[in-house]
DNA sequence: GGTTGTGAACAAATTCACAGCG
DNA sequence: CGCTGTGAATTTGTTCACAACC
């Protein structure tokens, strides 16, 4: 259901426009998505509609945000303070909707100590430590691919039971640990990709 | 065909430790998934297997680099100077694998005129310029969402044909241009939904 | 014997289309 | 009458299993 944040941000857009409900077919085409799609999507939550009506854009946002654990912040743990990590530390996004970052941890002893945009700086060992003092349950790997692996395992080893790995890298995690994974330069090759194929269309 | 960059990276691995020949079953242990799926994948591209065998490392690495149009490299430009765009135009990853940051562009004079880790900003009123210039062929948006639709309006009338979306925002591209999104906080808010049924499970 | 390439079986996701309800 | 909710139909993607080949 990776659909889900984007029909919230919908739901969060018509909100600021204090439009009260929705349809199915107007939330579809703010969400760039089929609208049976959407009821699709939106019956698994339950029956939150009204026929001849729509949707109840407040309280489908708040349902929905129950689902998908959003009523309480989520604090992360960035690894890796390199150009990337400390990237995405002073990204406001995450903060913004939910997801403050709480430390950054990095294996360079040398990086240690400080604070990147506010935020500490730990060694990798005092992982578990910080776990357990600041109680996060996302951790985001923003390491070169060769420490990927490694970093995964301290982190399930930590405690963490979520990961989101920018590393450009196969990783594996144990059973009932959760990993996404965005590769940067991957979505480019797929982009460069179609333009080849878009060029030889053309010829 | 999203996956042939997984395997490219499976092959430069390989290649770098100087083994010559892989089965499909190595491959897809490396890239994370089944063996009869990279063979499948790898069909598309042309019979490059041999059978009893396996695939040519080099050989292979060659044809896909070719078929997703890798055999040069891309020059991208990136659209907003902010904390995300200057931190992709710093991100090594993308120099390393053929796309260059040739130009940062933004839409607030203040910033326009200097340099950001060795790469030119300019303004968004010079894009048709720069990409006539610099022919770049893929565009990042890195705005905040508001402006996200607008800059792929002006990506898509400088003749960019390729965008990767940053912003939290749905936007839609001309018939013809090719549109790929990453969206940091959304990848998150999938997670933070596991977490909330790991723990629904354990209960 | 080992491994590819692929048709056939299977599974998942999407879309259609309409009954049922407000 | 409009719109949801959902079974059925369709499409897309994955996996199996094996003949063909080295």
């Amino acid at each position: 259901m990776a659909r889900l944040p984007v029909y919230l941000r919908s739901l969060s857009e018509l909100h600021d426009d204090k439009i009260a409900t929705v349809s199915s077919e107007r939330l579809a085409e703010m969400a760039g998505v089929n609208a049976a799609k959407v009821r699709k999507d939106l019956s698994y939550l339950g029956s939150y509609g009204t026929r001849g009506v729509g949707y109840d854009v407040e309280y489908l946002s708040f349902q929905m945000s129950r689902e998908l654990g959003l009523t309480h912040d989520w604090p992360v743990v960035i690894v890796g303070a390199g150009n990337l990590g400390q990237a995405l530390a002073n990204y406001g996004g995450f903060r913004q909707r939910g997801f403050p970052v709480a430390a950054l941890v990095d294996a360079s002893r040398e990086k240690v100590g400080g604070y990147i945009h506010g935020v500490p700086v730990h060694h990798m060992d005092d992982l578990p430590a910080l776990a357990a003092d600041l109680g996060f349950a996302i951790g985001i790997i923003a390491t070169p691919a060769s420490a990927a692996q490694e970093v995964a395992d301290a982190l399930a080893a930590a405690g963490v039971r979520s990961i989101l790995n920018f590393a450009p890298a196969v990783i594996t995690v144990p059973e009932g640990t959760s990993l996404r994974k965005v590769d940067l330069a991957l979505e480019l090759q797929v982009l460069s990709f179609y333009q080849e194929h878009q060029d030889a269309d053309e010829a």
